[in-house]
DNA sequence: ATCTGGCAGTCGCATCAAACGACTGCTAAT
DNA sequence: ATTAGCAGTCGTTTGATGCGACTGCCAGAT
């Protein structure tokens, strides 16, 4: 017979995982050889892609969860069908049209606008949407204002460059006048402004002898201040909205224990941010700057992911990496589309922080 | 034989049901007659119990899941159970002592405490945390200020009594200079403080003539500004946390179904906000002012609860109810202990509010 | 008047075998 | 290189059966 050459039947074998990843997604149930004669247009007999199929699971693409089933994706089969994923959809123009209307009402702050995106993506991905926001750390001080509240008390607050607002209360040594508190807002708005987060308590320090003579009693509030501007402002915080979603989508998981493992880290943020945060830090370390990164299962670094899927995008702030957004789902989410949003959407929130540096100098 | 009197017959009906239902909660298995016989210590037949059980059944208490079963409570029989449970467990001491140890911690905002309270509720209870926060419109302006930003960007800064700050940006028609700023809040302050939220704008409004010759070009904006702060602070906000908790605790339901309709009400704060804002309006309304309330099964108004109980404590300032708190579980929950932790934790919070008030004069 | 033992009857559920059907892997033919 | 055919594996469905957990009722004991 006539023989074709490896590359071609490479090519096959390529072509038909692509597509076995894509109907498994959509049906969620193992692919049999049969199924794929009928339907996958390849013109070729179920004993031919029976062949194929026992390549591909010999090279860990897909397997089968016993002896008479069709095969699944492994891990492996999910990150080629994503990798070489040959269209991130693009989104439809009536779900553009909605996502920018919501960004169009007025958001002027940094919170706001993350809790506004992680509805968003949890509403249009029917996943679990999920923001980190900057560390405060890396931000600047734009101004710092201690607004007095009767008696001792003040509020303090305090508004970084990237739009963070933060606001704690603090009682004073003394009772101070508002003459004092303006001299005082002015001192360490001079003191403060453009200076990093996380230098504020050194640069603050530091410059407290010199007032010493004339504001003494405000020296040690000054310290106070600093230290506080470090430890409260500093926490970043992770929005994830939609985790009714997940539960409704139940069936795409396996077991409920997976469900449920999943809840739990969505319950205690923290694990979940530190996944987060490991996406932030490898942004840089890479080649080809990707946008849009898919985590498959325990490729995220936690167990309880193992039956979940995390698509991200880092944002930046000026040129540096601040953030990461993205959803959380099943493993067998649709990854293009899923890819699209989360990088339309990541783009938006790049030109919203973009936008507030250009109001600045108005 | 020895004839018993009615009252005593009826008294230890009422004493089994007290039994059956606390016995369901705990092993959550339809309760049968030869069951009980051995083990509620009652020195009677299984037959006799049989007798007993079919009274309460025909009277609402008790129900059948099917024929050959044993019985389960109808939700007659929880509010029965509820309302007659003789002993609202208090907390272990070392239990206090964990919850109050938590708000020991200097914790200066309305905000930051509801959120801890939440987290508090859910935690101890291992069921979701409720808190609606008050809501704004009825607390009084403490204190309004402005901050500027650069150009004419303002960040606009709310204070209020009870401790609830919010803050949102603005963009004036005019580049302000400090002094205008200055001026300007002396001026806001003057006027609004110590009205209540929901009348800052028409005080505002009303006093705007008479500075129309010194800053005419702040007309406009304390308009806008009064505006906002009606629309901005008003939204009363309700936190939940620990949906994880009922997803762990999901065996204690009887169907997956009623775990999702659960979680999607937690999904949707507004529906589960109005059902609490309910328990406010309700809770002047009533003779006895008993601080906790539960809500069994649909009872709380939202057919999505029909597997869950509400078990709730409105929270006053000074004398007036603002807000509500709680947790939210399955209806085969801990009563008495959930009873016992809500009643605590709601006079903490409600101690905590009048601490601020004291603390005001200082 | 109460309680109880006994018994028939109902119903869910676990068990088991059998039949089914959905696959695969292999082999021999094309 | 591809295919048809076939044997073999294994999960799932089905239906029958029996068991066990109940209840309800009644007749007799207390």
């Amino acid at each position: 017979m006539r023989q074709l050459k490896p590359e071609v039947v490479e090519q096959r074998k390529r072509h038909l995982l692509q597509w076995i990843v894509h109907y498994y997604i959509r049906t969620s149930k193992p692919v049999s050889s049969g199924l794929i004669a009928e339907e996958a247009g390849l013109d070729l007999s179920s004993a031919t892609i029976r062949n194929i199929l026992t390549e591909l699971e010999n090279e860990g693409y897909l397997a089968q969860p016993h002896t008479s089933a069709g095969r699944e994706p492994t891990d492996k089969g999910y990150r080629f069908f994503v990798d070489y994923l040959s269209d991130v959809q693009r989104l439809a123009a009536g779900e553009r049209e909605r996502i920018e209307e919501q960004y169009r009402r007025r958001i002027g702050e940094l919170d706001t606008l993350l809790v506004e995106t992680s509805r968003l993506l949890s509403r249009v991905s029917q996943n679990a949407g999920v923001v980190l926001s900057p560390t405060a750390k890396k931000q600047s001080v734009k101004r710092l204002e201690l607004i007095g509240l009767g008696g001792r008390n003040v509020l303090c607050v305090v508004a970084t460059d990237a739009g963070l607002v933060r606001h704690w209360p603090m009682a004073l040594a003394f009772t101070p006048t508002p003459r004092q508190l303006t001299a005082l807002n002015n001192f360490l708005n001079e003191q403060v402004k453009g200076v990093p987060v996380e230098r504020v308590k050194a640069q603050v320090t530091a410059k407290l002898g010199e007032i010493e003579r004339e504001f003494r009693e405000f020296a040690d509030l000054a310290g106070e201040l600093a230290r506080e501007v470090g430890a409260i402002v500093s926490p970043e915080s992770l929005y994830i909205e939609g985790a009714d979603n997940i539960l409704s989508q139940a069936e795409q998981f396996g077991d409920i224990k997976e469900v449920q493992s999943l809840m739990r880290v969505i319950g205690e943020k923290e694990r979940l941010a530190e996944v987060l945060e490991r996406e932030i830090r490898e942004s840089g370390t890479e080649n080809l700057p990707a946008r849009v990164r898919v985590r498959i299962g325990e490729e995220a670094g936690l167990p309880e992911l193992k039956a979940a899927s995390l698509v991200t995008h880092v944002y930046r702030h000026g040129d540096r990496v601040v953030g990461v957004l993205g959803i959380l789902g099943s493993k067998r989410m649709e990854y293009s589309r899923m890819m699209g949003l989360v990088d339309y959407v990541g783009r938006l929130v790049e030109a919203r922080l973009s936008e507030w540096d250009e109001e600045e100098g108005r």
